[in-house]
DNA sequence: TATTGACTTAAAGTCAACTTCAAGTTGTAT
DNA sequence: ATACAACTTGAAGTTGACTTTAAGTCAATA
């Protein structure tokens, strides 16, 4: 199966300019064209397509994607270059996964404290809160929060 | 304790014009300021200012963490609002630790992958490697990358 | 074969989030 | 009192990731 531009875009749900703007970039050396120059995806590169998102959503720069592929491109004397970068961004995923799972702490702490506060029909409910009424998990959030000017 | 804009820069790990910009953005309405103008942050600022680096690196752009600010200053007649706002929040931060996890998936089973090459000096033992070779948990994710053009 | 919608490119435009610059002010240290 | 580092502002510049525009080409259908 063969796709133009736009039915890719449609199958990845982006825009076609997207996919262009990657191919400009150097990202997608392995789409080949047609006599009259159009592009032609094949089945395969929406897998690729859907790890090079998979790589950008991990927080990884096109420039860095097109180093990668370049290496990958060079052949086997990279390898070892590859296993680093795989690795370093391993680690940073590994990190951002912690970082969000801090904020999704912290974002359910606040709809604990926003649905409290909407029975209440007032966010005053808890400033003269006791610790027992608040629950376990929400404690140290909640201490971290206490001092902010406003936006606990 | 007071802080300059600098010091608090560095207690966050920012520069000092990330701090400016954030309050021209209207995102620190709190901060005080000195006889002659200058900023002066306290250590509730700092949880503060962590509050916002959480919230921005769910993926929450500065525009809507002005808004959430907003409604926090108008008080409680913007309860309803919040709460739909931090419940957003919490949705898309929850597919994204998904997101993320996939995204870890494969790049654990590229190690794997960039591990076994280096061992053998090529990546083409991957090509007629057995089934029984390839770990368990890495089944899965290569068979997805197996028609790849290269980068797998 | 003519039309038409989707394709092509290069170049310019947009947007968010900063950063840098220029010109001037503050406040601490000698 | 003077120097000097760090502060202030507004405005312009930068970067990354697209998107839009303009001018033209391709290819399927009537």
């Amino acid at each position: 199966m063969i796709y133009t531009v736009g039915e890719m875009a449609k199958k990845l749900n982006v825009a076609p300019s997207t996919l262009r703007y990657y191919d400009k970039e150097g990202l997608l050396p392995f789409v080949e064209r047609s006599g009259g120059g159009i592009r032609m995806f094949k089945d395969a590169d929406f897998e690729y397509l859907a790890v090079i998102e998979c790589l950008k959503q991990a927080g990884m720069v096109i420039k860095d994607i097109k180093v990668f592929i370049d290496w990958c491109i060079e052949g086997d004397s990279t390898i070892e270059q590859r296993l680093n970068f795989v690795d370093n961004q391993r680690r940073a995923v590994i990190k951002q996964i912690e970082q969000m799972q801090q904020t999704l702490k912290m974002l359910e702490y606040k709809h604990w404290y926003y649905e409290t506060a909407k029975k209440a029909g007032t966010c005053s409910v808890h400033s003269d809160m006791n610790e027992e009424a608040v629950p376990q998990e929400f404690r140290d959030v909640r201490e971290k929060v206490k001092g902010l000017p406003c936006v606990k």
